[in-house]
DNA sequence: CTGAATCCCTATGGATACTG
DNA sequence: CAGTATCCATAGGGATTCAG
């Protein structure tokens, strides 16, 4: 679309632009033009260093603060904090304080949560299906 | 669900550990223990602020430099060119540069990339249905 | 147009110590 | 146990300037 400009009258099969995607499903990637603020914001929420990962173990049942922690390899104990008050305000993660003499609160994914698991289940599955690629691409980048 | 507690040696039926998961699909999220750092180490790439937003453009096409930064809302020169350099180091997406008289650059996803076309739409998908929840949920914290 | 380089501020996040 | 509070280091990232 955007004009030969300059030297060449050529390019005009860029296989770009709002056609493509022909028999797969519509959705919000076109260009987030405006909206890309609203994703952004959204986004950061689980795109933080933690969440994901809290999300995928919460993805398994409601689970205490300490064995949370134990099972989020090298979370500290404030950035757990941090990740489940964040999950918390936003409604995907709920919080239940038991009044017992040693202090118990359990954590577990509200019904919005649950709605992720199924895209963190793949983004994990990604990350473990493709992990060995991307480390050999660093090195051949980092080499050549 | 989680019972009575308080003085109680039950909690038996508690929906988590190692079961679960009847018929669904298997994953890593079960815990991932070790693998954690690897999980996280990967997930940071695509997990910064703006590769996401900048993978899902991608996934209709290649687009050059300025097309990409016209595309993504709030992103500064600087940020896409450091956002496509680490893509470009994990293999998700190429760089092609035409030697013309004024420099034209083309970026797109590599197979590698590709595959994550329909992760990052289920995310922008989700985001999209969700965010109002989100914002909702927001307010009700900070009110509360 | 594409992008490298610099400046500089803020958010992120680790370590540690202290409480109910 | 489940946090909160501090201190502090660094990475993230915006704005601006310079260059091929």
């Amino acid at each position: 679309m955007y004009a030969e400009h300059t030297g060449d009258p050529d390019r005009a099969a860029a296989p770009h632009q709002d056609d493509a995607w022909p028999a797969d499903a519509p959705h919000p990637c076109e260009s987030w033009p405006d909206n890309g603020r609203t994703v952004r914001e959204t986004l950061d929420r689980i795109g933080d260093k933690w969440s994901v990962l809290v999300i995928g173990i919460l993805s398994r049942g409601p689970l205490r603060f300490s064995a949370l922690q134990q099972r989020v390899p090298g979370i500290s104990q404030r950035m757990l904090t941090l990740t489940l008050r964040h999950l918390e305000r936003d409604g995907v993660v709920s919080r239940t304080v038991y009044a017992e003499v040693p202090p118990r609160v359990e954590y577990q994914l509200t019904p919005l949560g649950e709605s992720l698991r199924t895209i963190v289940h793949a983004l994990a599955q990604w990350v473990t299906d493709h992990h060995e690629e991307i480390e050999s691409a660093r090195r051949r980048y980092d080499a050549g």
